[in-house]
DNA sequence: AGTGTTTATTTAGCCGGCTAACTAACACCG
DNA sequence: CGGTGTTAGTTAGCCGGCTAAATAAACACT
């Protein structure tokens, strides 16, 4: 019986396993991020214009694979607490440009020592092997899932 | 400068490509969720009563890692669309089974079909032992993450 | 120039998820 | 028996995410 698939259950496919390592990271990340009144996804928005100060907040929305909504609704709330601005775009008036302020730009470190526990805790008891291992496979499955990103395979 | 830590942008980081990688993945499989008309995370409680039918509210919660109100919202969502019923629990009256309807029973199979095809799309392009490696590491991830998950490593 | 189309963003409203605060039933124990 | 504390769920309200529909500026073409 059942003889269509090689699953007896959904809880076998490693696409579970994924969506669920997942979630418990999101919790982890999530539990370290309100020690700096910050809710998870919110940092994926500090970390690109930590990287590129002044983004538009089209270019935001595509960088973060979000709708624009969710930006528009993201930056609300960041900008009520006084982690970034928005100004005009000079050469669109349909456009604005998103600027950390200092309060902002501050908080890169924190969040910077954030991600390095929850790394730390992720790859807790692997070797180095194996973290260069699951680092490739999942870089993998990004491409695999996600139209537009590309892996450049490590030079090994 | 910068000698603290390995990592010159979270970016670098094996949790970061890991968050990006689960959010792909939802994207996808909330794609497919969507020719059933199910939200995604919905498929999770399925998931658990095709299991396991008549499960309490709170055990339903603890199995899905979630806070006992996401679970009242969403079964009073997935009632309305006549996945699932709540009968009283006749040895607790604080509580309540929930049990699937015939209705919830036939999604079994689509979504079945669903997690399959995501399954093939994440898994596509890596080798048999890559998938094992894959899945052995999102589990040894998870276990790190997850109080209370442990991963019984498969008798290789 | 005027009309029509495409592009950037917002609004409204829904869903999954959370915390805090509340209610109601159970359980225990003096 | 009755009071106290614990446990199960709900409500209210917030945040990240989505879609559909509206707005408004830029562009394009006659």
């Amino acid at each position: 019986m059942e003889r269509k698939g090689r699953h007896q259950s959904i809880k076998e496919n490693t696409s579970y396993t994924l969506a669920k390592t997942c979630k418990a990271h999101r919790v982890a990340v999530g539990g370290l991020l309100a020690q700096v009144s910050l809710h998870p996804g919110q940092e994926m928005v500090l970390v690109e214009l930590w990287q590129d100060d002044g983004l538009r907040g089209g270019e935001l929305a595509t960088r973060l694979a979000v709708e624009p909504p969710t930006i528009t609704k993201m930056l609300r709330r960041l900008e009520t607490c006084g982690l970034v601005e928005r100004r005009p775009d000079p050469e669109d008036a349909r456009s604005f440009r998103v600027h950390l302020t200092n309060e902002g730009r501050e908080l890169e470190k924190p969040v910077h020592r954030i991600w390095e526990a929850a790394e730390t805790k992720v790859l807790a008891g692997l070797s180095s092997d194996e973290r260069d291992t699951l680092r490739e496979l999942l870089l993998k499955v990004r491409a695999n899932l996600e139209p537009g990103f590309e892996h450049v395979q490590k030079t090994v």
